[in-house]
DNA sequence: ATGAAAGCGCTAACAA
DNA sequence: TTGTTAGCGCTTTCAT
């Protein structure tokens, strides 16, 4: 491997020189900088960046827990779409990208801490959190930079970049409730993300303002954001009275609805009506297209990723909580057509 | 920052000790092992991997590059499913997964290429290569470890994990023309990539074997394969005589094709079939259903990071290139419907 | 079974 | 402007 005190041989001068011409020092004369240069050339000479992060006590990289499964999360669109964002902002800002995977939250958890306490990453970015979320509390603690993505549960003192969950679904609640639905299923996600809560909380917001009473039994949680939306949305297609409009908390369920609402010879909208939420690209080419929300995902990756890098540079970050808007985009599942903002 | 020195000093034994529990070594005895597992933890004591990567010379990460912008890249699932594979390998082997993005090829050439040199991983993944890759040319130039999800253009030396893409194209083909089609239009990818080559050779065959010639008029190639499908499938529908059938060689296409045929007053399959490639998981929501190859992403993910991490390991890899096999799903896009293995 | 010492490749005082 | 020196936190001979 060629070193530094290679090139420093080379070029007649002392490793240290060497070192000041990687970064470009002032102090250095044009003269010695490009004999310097020229043997780096000519040796192949790269700096080994093990070394100097050990030095200078910081990775320059970032890691990212997707907080859910792999196998869940990968087949997300919403990751995809985030991780999009968080790259853009780390390649203008050279930091590296380690991504942190496992088959359950638990064990990603765990190597999330692990990666920060190693010191192989200099900060970490949540990609949702949960109702006590150990992994957060552990990372406060251990007091190590990090951003989350969604809402922290309890306290207010973290970073975190999250969209505006309770408006959102309080908004496409409202839609159906203005279209004369009075019996609106609502098919949420796991409880154990602060995501679905807020959405629960827009949901009965809605209610309020109509003056109707939430019944609960026609409300639901997913475990499996992928696979649960056709086995839940068959059991509220069951009740009595039968829903006329459902509510889905994921883009990603309304295949299994659409799936159930089918196989139950009901029509969508004319039977049944039926709001998403991501905009996820496919729900564009249902059938009938998809009513959805649409939330700023890449934006938000964006977002996370400049707030950590600012954290770690010691920059304020003001406020430490942002919050994106997301609007409804109204398309052929409840009858209607036209983008309204939240 | 918690050191080895620290730990030391608490259970007044040597560095080297410490070192030495770490690794678990046969030669500390059980009550000095405890003693400095006490110290550790009391501590909360970490090793840092940015030291042992200094002096063990590997850094325990794997590179993975996307091969194209992280824009067209994060949107296409093929992505998605094969980093799951590689990423289900790495975290069980303790491997970091650090992925290379940027906003063009040769930019993410780049990055990759300085990843690796500067040691900040051992050994890179590459996703799709292409005809005369200058990045897998300069990898094998500088002699780093790498492997190619795809075909290497030219010389068999890499070690590669691919699928069988002229076979997959030819079935695909052959389905068409057993079906009575004779102005079967391709709608390929970037020529640049070897995988569109290959497919395109399997086409060839295909016409070959039941003794028609090849119009190339019939052909194309987009250079996205996000926005691209609508635009070329439209000038293949202005032909004259009108292709029968179209093969489109990534699902992602397929999308922008079903729409210029329905905008074309064209019923699929009635007037136009068409075949996709990818299985992707929306093209059972299309309508009608997309017959489809169907290729083992996940597992190309997984042999790739397999692959490469025996190579790491020093260990004999034979033989350097597998290629795993695909099937033709059939649905309902070209009017049959059953599964056949290729 | 344990410790002392050298050194991985780099940076940054402090000198000169 | 440049060189000398002392580490960063760890592992690994070589002693004992």
């Amino acid at each position: 491997m060629v070193t530094i005190k290679d090139v420093a041989r080379m070029a007649k001068v002392s490793p240290s020189t060497v070192s000041r011409v990687i970064s470009d020092s002032k102090s250095i004369s044009e003269p010695t900088k490009e004999r310097v240069r020229a043997a780096m050339k000519e040796l192949g000479y790269h700096p080994n960046v093990i070394a100097r992060s050990l030095i200078r006590r910081s990775s320059q990289a970032l890691g990212v827990v997707l907080s859910r499964s792999a196998e869940s999360a990968f087949s997300n669109p919403f990751f995809a779409e985030i991780l999009r964002g968080i790259s853009k902002v780390t390649q203008r800002c050279q930091y590296s990208l380690v991504l942190a995977t496992a088959e359950n939250y638990k064990e990603e958890a765990r190597q999330c801490l692990q990666m920060v306490m190693e010191r192989r990453v200099d900060g970490v970015i949540i990609l949702a959190s949960r109702v006590n979320d150990q992994l957060i509390e552990n990372l406060s603690e251990t007091e190590h930079p990090f951003v989350v993505v969604g809402r922290v549960d309890g306290d207010q003192h973290h970073y975190a970049v999250n969209n505006d969950n309770i408006q959102a679904a309080y908004s496409a609640v409202r839609h159906l409730l203005n279209l004369g639905h009075k019996k609106v299923a609502f098919l949420n996600g796991p409880v154990e993300y602060t995501f679905c809560q807020d959405r629960y909380q827009g949901y009965v917001m809605a209610f309020r303002e109509f003056g109707l009473t939430v019944d609960e039994r026609y409300i639901c949680h997913a475990e499996n954001l992928h696979a649960d939306g056709y086995k839940y949305s068959q059991q509220l297609l069951q009740l009595k009275p039968q829903p006329t409009a459902i509510f889905v908390a994921d883009d990603l369920m309304v295949i299994g609805a659409y799936r159930a609402i089918k196989e139950a010879k009901l029509v969508i909208p004319d039977d049944i009506a039926v709001v998403g939420f991501n905009d996820d690209a496919f729900t564009n080419l249902l059938d009938p297209p998809l009513t959805t929300i649409r939330i700023p995902i890449y934006e938000m990756g964006k977002a996370a990723a400049e707030t950590i890098i600012a954290v770690l540079n010691g920059d304020q970050v003001i406020p430490p909580q942002r919050i994106l808007s997301s609007e409804l985009l109204i398309r052929d599942s409840c009858g209607a057509k036209r983008l309204v903002r939240v």
